[in-house]
DNA sequence: TGAATTCTGTACCGATCAGTACAATTAAAA
DNA sequence: TTTTAATTGTACTGATCGGTACAGAATTCA
């Protein structure tokens, strides 16, 4: 069948990275094909839709992947503290500090928000849950629990937005640390 | 002299609306034009430097707006916390509870960030410190200070980015409430 | 081997981009 | 009123946009 099974896969990562860096409007197909190491013709074959299906497929890859790595810890995890915790840790790696954007952060600011307003309001709104039912899981109550949670995944993205606009690392990992002082964590 | 004095004040505030709504390479000269109600001739007239010289005004004027709204106040006010407090009723009515965004976060996540790194970094740096500033004068340590300020600040984004997300007014301020309780200010 | 299929580079399309040129219009100044 | 300058609409430029067409190369399968 294929010829080269992976080279769609490796393709969505790289297309993910031109789109985080230039953005919907901005991800030409030249960059997706200079990022890819695709030509034109290869771009179109895997995926016929064009853009709006490149970057679908990213969106969903996103979501996936933060669903296994996230999401589905924060809801299972036997210590929901050390879950949270992890986290932490997870999200400082994957944004790169503040280095790395988040894409549908991004999007929800940009003029494409309306277009993707399904996928983009699911992956906060998947987010905020699992982190709730973590805090729910160490005894908050429900309302507050929603509450810490909203304030988290809400302040991870502007830690984001402060980190790049300051031009400074340390103050994502700051933010997070600050972040999760605040949830008063049980000790292990 | 000038035909009507007003007509380049008035069009740079509707530009910075389109360019709020669009991005930069969103902005487009036909959709500055309509938003302006100036054709392409008026346009290039007023702005000779095109979009750069648009979006530089835009800027600046975010910024004395800013300076002159927020910024001193909370520098000079006689007292900080009902500064602080007024802050927040400014900045819900400024971003309509995050219907409307922050151009310079939005730059900040967008690929003309190193374009506009200068004035992205001052903003949001003038805005840390006018606030550490309230805080300090309440009596907080300047290191406290300012990581309240960082906190603060970079939550605002966040809600904003979240606010937009999960198309969700109430969650704007919602946040700002809940960043405002954690100052714990004193009742004045 | 040969046939079928997957993959890729290139040439091309109409639309739109930012920006320019400039004549026509409008209003202020003399 | 005449002169001068500010303002505006329109036509145009070359570049680039996303997308299409398709022949040929590469690979798998029979």
């Amino acid at each position: 069948m294929s010829k080269h099974p992976g080279v769609r896969a490796d393709a969505i990562t790289a297309l993910a990275e031109v789109f985080r860096e230039h953005g919907y409007e901005g991800a030409t197909l030249t960059r997706l094909s200079a990022g890819s190491g695709l030509g034109k013709g290869s771009l179109y074959h895997f995926f016929p839709g064009g853009k709006d299906e490149m970057v679908a497929v990213v969106l969903e890859e996103i979501d996936q992947w933060f669903t296994k790595q996230v999401f589905e810890p924060l809801r299972h995890a036997d210590d929901p503290a050390a879950a949270i915790r992890s986290m932490m840790i997870t999200i400082d790696a994957y944004f790169r500090s503040g280095r790395r954007t988040c894409l549908v952060g991004a999007f929800a600011l940009s003029d494409v928000r309306d277009f993707f307003a399904l996928q983009i309001a699911q992956y906060f709104a998947a987010w905020r849950d699992a982190l709730s039912v973590a805090l729910q899981r160490l005894g908050h109550a429900p309302p507050d629990a929603d509450d810490m949670a909203e304030d988290i995944v809400a302040g991870i993205q502007g830690a984001l937005v402060a980190a790049r606009a300051l031009d400074d690392e340390a103050l994502f990992l700051r933010a997070l640390r600050r972040m999760e002082r605040r949830l008063d964590l049980p000790l292990t």
